[in-house]
RNA sequence: GCCUCCUUAGCUCAGUCGGCAGAGCGCUUCCAUGGUAAGGAAGAGGUCGUGGGUUCGAUUCCCACAGGAGGCUCCA
C-alpha cells in the first residue's frame, strides 16, 4: 500500500501507510501521545481520531489538557447529558448544547406536568442523570460520525421541534453543521436499545452535531460534575419559552476537576457580599427594598476616602464641580428623551402639583442645564462639569447583584462640552487621566472596547461626524497602548464610545470607565455656543463616568483586595494592643500620635489575651497591629507586626508614624 | 420580569419523617493581665422571612408575597 505524507506542526513531514487515520498518526508518533490524543487538526478543521488522513494534510495531534481538547471533553460530556435526559424523561426534547468556559451546558424541554406547566429539573434530577452519565460512561458508547440529508434528518428529529428548527435553518446552533441540505450527525449506539426511542431508525440518542468528538464515552469523559439548572430563553429571546437550561463542568483529570471547585469555594471566599457583612462594611437591609444599600462607618470610611481622591484628581484635572438634585419634572426627561428611549428603566413617577416628578436615571440632562444657564463663549470650552451624581434606575429584580447591579448608585460622571476641533485631543487626555486615577487604585492590567455605529436607521448624526468621533476614540487608544476590541454596531444611537476594562487579582475582568460620544443631546436640549465666527454652534457632548458607579468600584476593589484593603484605604490602618492593663495610658499616647499624622489608629484593651487580640485584627485585615508593653513604654517604641510581613520589635514610635504617614501620602499621590 | 433553589440567634450554620428550638463565633458580666493567630466561668439573645390555608396541633405540608443565590433576558 502506497504511503501517504503528513506534515506536522513543527513543519516536519512524516510518511504513513495510506488510509492511517488521525489516531493511528498519533501513535506512530509516540505511545503517550497515542494515549493522550483527543482529536485532531487537520488543514485547519478539526476532526475525530478516526478520521482518515490524505496526502499533503497538515496535521496537529490535540491533546487533554490543551485548550481544544478540554473544549471537545465537554462537548461529548454535554452529548452524554443529553442522553441521559432522554431517556431518563420520556417524552423530553432537547435545543442546544455547547461547550462555555469551564463547562457546558443543555437546553431542555420537559413534557408538562399534571397541571399542565412546563416540566421543571429539580435539584434531585441532577443526581439522577448523573448516575446515568456514568453508566453510559462505561457503556463506551463510540461516538459514530454521519451525514443525512436535510429530509431523511426530519424525519429523524421529528419529534425534536427545536431540532427541526435548527435543520431548516431557522436557529442558529453553534454545534451544528447543517450546509447545503445536508446535516452531520453523532450517534451513540446504546448497550441496550431504549425501550421507546425518540429519534426514528435509531436504538438509542443521536445528536445534530459538526463534531469532533472523543472516540467513545469511556475515553476523556470521567471528571464531570452537574452544577444548577436555570432557565434560558429558547434562542435567546424573552418572547420565547423557556428551556430547562443544565450547566456542568467537566475536566481531564479527577485533579483539574478538584482544583476547579476548589477555585471556586475560593472565589466564593472573596464575594463582596460576604466580605461587607464579615468586615462590617455595608448592608442591605430587606426593610429598605431591593437593591438598595446602607453604608456602615467601617464602609463610609473606605468610601469617603475613595471619593476625597476623586474629587481631588477632578478639580487637579480641570474639572468644575456642579451638585444637581435627585429628582426632576419629567419635562425635563422629555427634553432629554430619557422617557422616549428609557423609560423601562427609570422609576415611576410621583404626582406633584405641577406635574409628574421622576428620579434622575441619569445626570446629563442636569448638567445640561448648567450649561444651558446662561450664553456660553467658545473661548470658556471645554467645560467639564463633574458630578458625585446619585441615579436610582429601576433595574429588574432577578439583574440585581449585591453591589454590581444595584437600583441606586453614585456615579463620578462628567460630562465634557466642547468644540468639534478641541474634542479629539480632549479625548485623548480624558483617557489617560482614566487610566491614571484606576491605577492609583491597585489596577494594572487594562484593555477596553470601541463600539462603532449600529445601524445607521437607528442613529442620530452625521456620517463625518461618526467617523471623525470614532477615529479620536481608536486614536486616544492607541496612543495609549491600550489593547481594544472594536464592537462593530455596538455603539449607542447617539454616538461612539470606549469603555475600559481592568482584570482584577484572579484574572476576572470588569468593565468600568465608559467615555461616549452624544451627537444627540445637546442638539435635543437646544444647548449653543458663541463661536469665533459670531454664530451659533451645538457643542460636542462626551460622558465620562470613571470608576464607573462607586458603589459597583468599591465591590470591584473589595473583591480584587481579598476585603485586604491598601493602607491607605483600609478603614482602621493600625490597632494597638497593650500588653496589659497598665500599658493602656502608653497605648492611648500611640493612637494620639498617630491620628495626630492623620492616621486611622483604633486599640483593644488587654480583657483579651494577646494572642486572640491578634487574631481578630489579623481577620478583619488591618495593615499594622502595634502591640505595646514594658520595654515600648520605657523606650517609646512599638512593636509591629504588619499584615502579610514579619514582626518587628522595638521600632521607635516616630520612625513607625513617619513611614505609615508616607505611605499613605505616596499612594494618593498624583502618579 | 422569567426558571430552579434558598430564608432558623448579630454572623456562619445544625435540626424537627407535623408535638413547647440547637452549636460555634459574636455580645454582656465575673475571674484571669497573658510580648505576637482562640484563657476560664456564667448569662442575655429566636412568633424558625411575612401573610393566608390544611391540621387537634405548622418552624416543618400547601398557596401568595418579600428578600436572597445561580442562570436567562436586560444593563441608557
Amino acid at each position: 500500500m502506497a504511503d501517504i505524507t503528513i506534515t506536522l506542526p513543527d513543519g516536519s513531514q512524516r510518511s504513513v501507510p495510506a488510509g492511517t487515520t488521525v489516531g493511528g498518526l498519533a501513535a506512530s508518533i509516540g505511545r503517550g501521545l497515542a494515549k493522550a490524543a483527543v482529536i485532531g487538526v487537520v488543514d485547519g478543521t478539526e476532526r475525530d481520531l478516526n478520521w482518515e488522513l490524505r496526502d499533503g494534510d497538515e496535521v496537529e495531534i490535540v491533546t487533554a489538557t490543551s485548550e481544544r481538547g478540554l473544549y471537545t471533553i465537554r462537548h461529548s460530556t454535554t452529548h452524554v447529558m443529553a442522553q441521559a435526559v432522554l431517556e431518563l424523561f420520556p417524552g423530553a426534547t432537547f435545543a442546544i448544547g455547547p461547550p462555555v468556559e469551564d463547562g457546558f451546558y443543555y437546553d431542555f424541554a420537559l413534557p408538562p406536568g399534571p397541571d399542565g406547566a412546563p416540566g421543571t429539573f429539580v435539584p434531585e434530577d441532577l443526581d439522577r442523570i448523573e448516575d446515568r452519565m456514568r453508566e453510559i460512561l462505561s457503556e463506551a458508547q463510540p461516538f459514530v460520525r454521519d451525514e443525512l440529508s436535510s429530509d431523511v434528518a426530519r424525519e429523524v428529529f421529528a419529534k425534536h421541534r427545536y431540532k427541526l428548527e435548527i435543520i431548516d435553518g431557522q436557529a442558529d446552533d453553534p454545534m451544528s453543521a447543517t450546509a447545503t441540505g445536508l446535516v452531520r450527525t453523532y450517534e451513540n449506539p446504546p448497550a441496550k436499545a431504549w425501550a421507546d426511542p425518540p429519534f426514528e431508525g435509531y436504538p438509542g440518542f443521536i445528536d445534530l452535531c459538526r463534531g469532533p468528538h472523543v472516540p467513545d464515552t469511556k475515553s476523556f469523559l470521567g471528571h464531570f460534575k452537574l452544577m444548577r439548572v436555570a432557565g434560558a430563553y429558547w434562542r435567546g429571546d424573552e418572547k420565547n419559552e423557556m428551556l430547562q437550561r443544565i450547566y456542568g463542568t467537566a475536566w481531564a483529570s479527577k485533579a483539574d476537576l478538584e482544583e476547579h471547585l476548589h477555585r471556586l469555594e475560593e472565589a466564593a471566599k472573596r464575594d463582596h457580599r460576604r466580605l461587607a457583612t464579615e468586615l462590617d462594611l455595608l448592608s442591605f437591609p430587606e426593610q429598605l427594598g431591593g437593591g438598595l444599600a446602607v453604608w456602615h462607618p467601617k464602609g463610609g470610611i473606605v468610601r469617603k476616602t475613595m471619593e476625597d481622591y476623586s474629587r481631588r484628581r477632578h478639580l487637579e484635572g480641570g474639572y468644575d464641580f456642579v451638585y444637581t438634585p435627585n429628582l426632576a419634572n419629567g419635562k425635563l426627561f422629555e427634553a432629554s428623551g430619557h422617557l422616549g428611549f428609557y423609560k423601562d428603566g427609570m422609576y415611576p413617577p410621583m404626582e406633584m402639583d405641577n406635574g409628574e416628578y421622576y428620579p434622575k436615571p441619569m445626570n446629563c440632562p442636569m448638567h445640561n442645564l448648567v450649561f444651558d444657564s446662561r450664553q456660553r463663549s467658545y473661548r470658556e470650552l471645554p467645560l467639564r462639569f463633574f458630578e458625585l451624581g446619585t441615579v436610582y434606575r429601576y433595574e429588574k429584580s432577578g439583574t440585581l447583584h449585591g453591589l454590581m447591579r444595584i437600583r441606586g448608585f453614585t456615579q463620578d460622571d462628567s460630562h465634557i462640552y466642547c468644540t468639534p476641533e478641541q474634542a479629539h485631543d480632549e479625548i485623548r487626555s480624558l483617557l489617560g487621566f482614566v487610566l491614571s486615577v484606576l491605577r492609583a487604585f491597585g489596577f494594572d492590567d487594562f484593555d477596553a472596547n470601541l463600539s462603532t455605529r449600529p445601524a445607521k436607521a437607528e442613529t442620530v448624526g452625521t456620517d463625518e461626524g461618526w467617523a471623525a468621533a470614532t477615529e479620536s476614540l481608536r486614536a486616544a487608544l492607541e496612543a495609549e497602548g491600550l489593547p481594544y476590541e472594536v464592537d462593530e454596531g455596538g455603539g449607542a444611537f447617539y454616538g461612539p464610545k470606549i469603555d475600559v476594562k481592568v482584570r482584577d487579582a484572579i484574572g476576572r475582568s470588569w468593565q468600568l470607565s465608559t467615555i461616549q460620544y452624544d451627537f444627540n443631546m445637546a442638539e435635543r436640549m437646544g444647548l449653543s455656543y458663541i463661536g469665533e465666527d459670531g454664530g451659533r454652534h451645538t457643542p460636542v457632548m462626551i460622558h465620562r463616568a470613571l470608576l464607573g458607579s462607586i458603589e459597583r468600584f468599591f465591590g470591584v476593589l473589595l473583591e480584587h483586595y481579598a476585603g485586604a484593603f491598601p493602607t491607605w484605604l483600609a478603614p482602621v490602618q493600625v490597632r494597638v494592643l497593650p500588653v496589659r492593663d497598665d500599658h493602656a495610658a502608653y497605648a492611648a499616647e500611640v493612637v494620639g500620635e498617630l491620628e495626630g499624622r492623620g492616621l486611622r489608629v483604633d486599640v483593644v484593651d488587654a480583657s483579651e489575651k494577646l494572642g486572640n487580640r491578634i487574631r481578630k485584627a489579623k481577620g478583619e485585615k488591618i495593615p499594622y497591629v502595634l502591640v505595646v508593653g514594658d520595654a515600648d513604654v520605657e523606650a517609646r517604641t512599638v512593636g509591629v507586626n504588619p499584615r502579610g510581613g514579619e514582626v518587628d520589635r522595638d521600632v521607635p514610635l516616630d520612625a513607625f508614624g513617619q513611614r505609615v504617614a508616607d505611605e499613605v501620602l505616596a499612594q494618593t499621590s498624583v502618579s
